[in-house]
DNA sequence: TATTGTTATACTCTATAACTATA
DNA sequence: TATAGTTATAGAGTATAACAATA
């Protein structure tokens, strides 16, 4: 083995980049990126969070995490609703739309998510999810 | 959990970009990247090989390796040397000024290493390593 | 014809500073 | 004064097409 292959960094680098490739390939077909993916799964489980809320849950930067949501608003995909209790805020919810497409690429996600489960042989995902969490510094 | 946490790519990509902060921060004194950083090891492992054979190798295009090996030249970290037996290609070698900085960087790079062993626990890479060359298709 | 390296270019992702409206 | 969201902008990183020199 290449020296190098034994460096963490190195190495979960090589993998997050083979992993999207398949993954944006399985998103392509709904005009989906992996992030825009994210945004909507996130939505979908906890609809009314707030933008601040969603994007510092996925680690996106407020501030191009704006670009994001006018994207997804634009594709009528989720729709942006000012909060009552507090109107600086715009709580997201997923459009009729925005929802029938997800669960179409969730369907299609799910099929990627066995690739990847493939790879790693038995057990592999169980061993894999707690060390990525452990280095994930939060 | 949130769901989301057990989607192998959410998970990976969160945990590289957090070992990549630390090692951004790492290499910083040295005004390398880690891209750059990757470079030098691969060429002080193995001198003389040239770009393709590098920029393969590393999984970065021909195409937007030029540029890396361009601010490397001009940085004297590593300089290109026509092949005699094929014109057309240049071998890559660290300079003297490259090496030195080079070994003050591994150096750095080690004590990064630690702090990410330190955060998988026990085992951890030992358990973490051949899981992530499982997933990456190469 | 094929390959090595190159240029030009465009697109995505990410980072920073400064602003607005509300609290 | 602080916070949620926004705009503008600049820098990385990455992708494609077309080319010259050499094989």
């Amino acid at each position: 083995m290449q020296a190098i292959r034994g460096i963490i960094g190195y190495a979960l680098r090589r993998a997050q980049l083979s992993v999207f490739d398949d993954l944006i390939q399985t998103l392509e077909e709904f005009h989906l990126r992996p992030a825009n993916f994210s945004v909507l799964y996130v939505i979908n489980e906890n609809p009314g969070l707030n933008q601040s809320e969603i994007s510092s849950a996925l680690g996106i930067q407020k501030t191009n995490f704006v670009q994001v949501v006018d994207r997804l608003e634009k594709a009528e995909l989720i729709k942006r609703c000012r909060a009552k209790h507090d109107r600086r805020s715009h709580a997201l919810y997923l459009t009729d739309k925005g929802a029938e497409l997800f669960y179409k690429a969730r369907e299609q996600h799910k099929q990627h998510e066995k690739r990847m489960i493939e790879r790693l042989g038995p057990n592999g995902r169980e061993q894999l999810l707690p060390l990525l969490w452990r280095l994930t510094s939060e």
